[in-house]
DNA sequence: AGTGCAGTTGACTTT
DNA sequence: TAAAGTCAACTGCAC
């Protein structure tokens, strides 16, 4: 019998509106941050009482790529988004309920005008929920306006355009909400209970120290401080699975969930080198960003890939699976003390960096002649930083299921004897091979009896023997690729794919940040 | 002191 | 952000 009066005017009686305001909506997917934000800056200038929300899908996360190490993260984020409206009186709801369905109970109560967004390069899960979002509104008459996400461009056919394009937004000025100006529309608490986010699962509402924190406000400390300091030794450790640690912005997991959009990093190292701060270093990022958006447009263009060889005419290559490869590959149990370690630490930490992913991806599906799909789903849970539009196509291309890249083997022994040589990395995350000392850490299976005794280290008991000889499997491979290039079909699907996705090479030419080509040292 | 030679290093090419 | 092969230049050493 009551009326109840929101703060912003909405009507309600016996718990149904009496009066529907209108509104409109911002929907928040990945993209969890309030600064250079199209969708909200849109929401300020039409005026009309927002509902700023996110949901967590149940369907999107149940899919198998999905940890629950990501969400953790996003819910961090949000919380952090919470926090920061605090001050403007601005609520965030959060959602638990598949998104067609939270969105209909709104519609029952409000007027939705508008609904705005960005543009999401995603799983097929979240197109196929796009879809149904888009027929929604259609049935329902609400403008759903989709913003581009960074250097990402829908629809498009080739590559003809591109880099000038990325180029464009890159420079382009951010988009600012004055949120003082935003016309906040809340829910009654009555409504509350539509959130149902008590209902989420318990993992994901505690806090993990092994993984790096969600939130916008976590991303602008780790882009300070690699800014001002430890960027340095970017170039210098990046291949280095234990310095990378450090020398790596470690901004990805940020830019995976859009607390950080590429243009904001851009535009600081750009500034950065033209006043002679670590230019070289702020080169090589800029051209690493301008890689990271690269690899998503081709995700954009070619999205089967998520389930499927690029190369069509590769599906006759399948390769046979053998089960007990992929687990020891997965449970670092492979023999090969780097390869382990990378993966016990990836597992543990979500993070590694870029080589020592490629390494992982070329044991598995070289060394190991594996299948390349066991391997992206189960590295895609690991990785906190899990962008679908960067792993797939790094992942096929790295495995050679692209077919028109060279093969790209990495030799386990080799880079552990690189990029770890006092085998720091490998004690750490191998304790079987604590005591052992370098150079011995890196073949563990040549130490005699009697230093298999000394350090503590019987190898085939506490430690495998390495599950296969890599130069044999190497040497197969190459011949594998030989015979596959020589293949009619596969020849005239790599046609297909350079046509349709690869940069014009004089376009990228008039890219500054590719200018100066990648540095080891 | 100069020569021959095995081994190493680095640039470059090929797959 | 590969690795192997090739070749020339270099190095250290024995004589």
């Amino acid at each position: 019998m009551q009326t109840i009066s929101s703060s912003k005017g909405l009507l309600i009686e016996n718990n149904k509106p009496v009066q529907r305001t209108p509104c409109q909506i911002v929907w928040l997917k990945r993209d969890l941050r309030l600064r250079d934000h199209a969708p909200l800056q849109a929401a300020v200038a039409t005026g009309l009482p927002t509902l700023l929300c996110f949901c967590f899908e149940p369907s999107y996360m149940h899919c198998p790529e999905s940890d629950v190490r990501h969400w953790r993260f996003i819910r961090q984020c949000l919380d952090d988004l919470q926090q920061q409206l605090k001050p403007f009186h601005i609520p965030l709801y959060v959602f638990y309920g598949e998104v067609i369905e939270v969105f209909e109970q709104l519609a029952d109560f409000l007027d939705i005008r508008f609904l705005y967004s960005y543009q999401e390069t995603n799983l097929q899960i979240t197109f196929e929920r796009d879809k149904a979002v888009k027929k929604f509104c259609q049935s329902k008459g609400i403008v759903w306006k989709e913003f581009p996400s960074n250097g990402i461009v829908r629809g498009l056919k080739n590559r003809q355009g591109w880099v000038e394009e990325w180029q464009r937004r890159m420079e382009a000025a951010q988009h600012t909400a004055d949120l003082r100006a935003l016309h906040p529309l809340m829910l009654p608490q009555e409504w509350q209970p539509l959130c149902r986010t008590q209902q989420l699962p318990e993992a994901i509402l505690k806090n993990d120290k092994n993984f790096q924190p969600g939130g916008e406000t976590n991303a602008w400390r780790y882009a300070e401080s690699f800014f001002r300091e430890r960027a340095a030794n970017y170039s210098r450790h990046m291949s280095k699975p234990e310095e990378s640690r450090r020398s790596c912005s470690r901004l990805s997991p940020y830019l995976a969930y859009g607390a950080l959009s590429i243009r904001q990093l851009y535009q600081i190292a750009k500034k950065q080198e033209a006043n002679g701060m670590m230019p070289l270093q702020m080169r090589n990022f800029q051209a690493r960003l301008w890689w990271h958006c690269h690899y998503i447009q081709k995700f954009e263009m070619e999205c089967r890939m998520e389930s499927a060889c690029i190369n069509r005419a590769h599906q006759k290559f399948a390769k046979p699976i053998i089960p007990a490869y992929l687990e020891a590959w997965q449970k670092g149990t492979t023999g090969f003390p780097l390869v382990d370690a990378c993966m016990r630490a990836v597992a543990a930490t979500g993070y590694l960096n870029f080589r020592m992913r490629a390494m992982l991806v070329s044991v598995l599906t070289h060394t190991l002649w594996q299948d390349w799909q066991p391997g992206a789903v189960h590295l895609a849970r690991l990785f906190l930083d899990f962008e679908p539009g960067i792993h797939y196509p790094q992942f096929q291309m790295q495995s050679f299921a692209i077919g028109h890249h060279f093969l790209r083997i990495y030799h386990p022994v080799k880079q552990s004897y690189e990029h770890d040589p006092q085998g720091n990395f490998i004690r750490k995350w191998v304790p079987e091979l604590q005591h052992v000392p370098a150079p011995l850490i890196h073949e563990p299976w040549k130490m005699t009896a009697m230093e298999q005794q000394f350090y503590k280290c019987r190898i085939g008991a506490d430690y495998p023997f390495p599950l296969v000889n890599h130069q044999q499997a190497a040497t197969k491979a190459r011949l594998w690729q030989k015979a596959m290039e020589q293949d009619p079909e596969v020849k005239a699907e790599n046609e297909r794919i350079v046509k349709k996705l690869s940069n014009p090479k004089a376009e990228m030419k008039h890219i500054p940040a590719l200018a100066t080509p990648m540095r080891k040292q």
